[in-house]
DNA sequence: CTAAAACCTGACGTTAACGTCAGGGGCAAG
DNA sequence: CTTGCCCCTGACGTTAACGTCAGGTTTTAG
């Protein structure tokens, strides 16, 4: 039983690719973006840490769900440290009424289209 | 009692604008994108009926939920005319679909971030 | 009649998250 | 050694629904 942490095996870029399902060049500009935090190999090779995947993961959700990248930088010590000051929480609730909004909007998007297809379905 | 249809009042670019909460220059380009035909007066002003403008609003609601333009004018024969061929169900069922998921993954993240909320409003 | 408000046609600018290409380095297998 | 795969840094291209500006005509209110 190790007490120090194992030190834990890096990987490059292309495996986080992969592993997270995006491009390569997404996860260079979420650097870029200042998201993403790599060691550098000696010969310069981005060397990231394992949970450096689900991360990405979790930058796509919050993408789908409208924020933009320097949002989700402003954001990303709530996850980080668990800690928030009132500015944070104000954009955090921002964030979810809008996103409840679009929610709001695409239900009723979808009951529009419901409507055409049940016509045109019975309707031939 | 007349028969014949009342001449219905025709209205102008802005107040269609207006009545839809989008810009004119919104409007134009609907018309560019062949959503939106109107007439015009003899200096060649822009004249719509009046369903132009919840025909308008209705854009806006496919737009937000994610629809192209182009992918609208192949389905407004749908609304026109309340016939359908194979290929417009199917574009009616994928949109569905697509919508349908982009509500599962923002809703995904609406937990996420509810969940954050809640943690930092219990642990200041 | 006149000035403001509204309309017209181009046509270039904007934004975000990448895609893609050019040109070059490094490293393990055979 | 060289072949192939992965990696690097720029840097320009893409897309959709408009925004915005320029320069000119039309309509309307007074």
């Amino acid at each position: 039983m190790t007490v120090t942490a194992a030190a834990e095996r890096l990987i490059r870029i292309g495996e986080v690719a992969r592993g997270a399902g995006v491009s390569v060049r997404a996860v260079r500009y979420y650097e870029q973006q200042g998201l993403l935090i790599a060691e550098r190999s000696p010969s310069g090779q981005r060397l990231y840490r394992q949970d450096a995947v689900p991360l990405v993961r979790f930058f796509q959700q919050m993408f789908a769900a409208g924020l933009t990248s320097r949002r989700i930088t402003e954001l990303l010590p709530c996850w980080d440290s668990g800690h928030t000051d009132a500015e944070q929480r104000a954009m955090l609730r921002a964030e979810r009424d809008r996103i409840q909004a679009k929610v709001d909007d695409l239900q009723a998007a979808l009951d529009r289209l419901d409507e055409v297809i049940a016509i045109t379905d019975t309707h031939p």
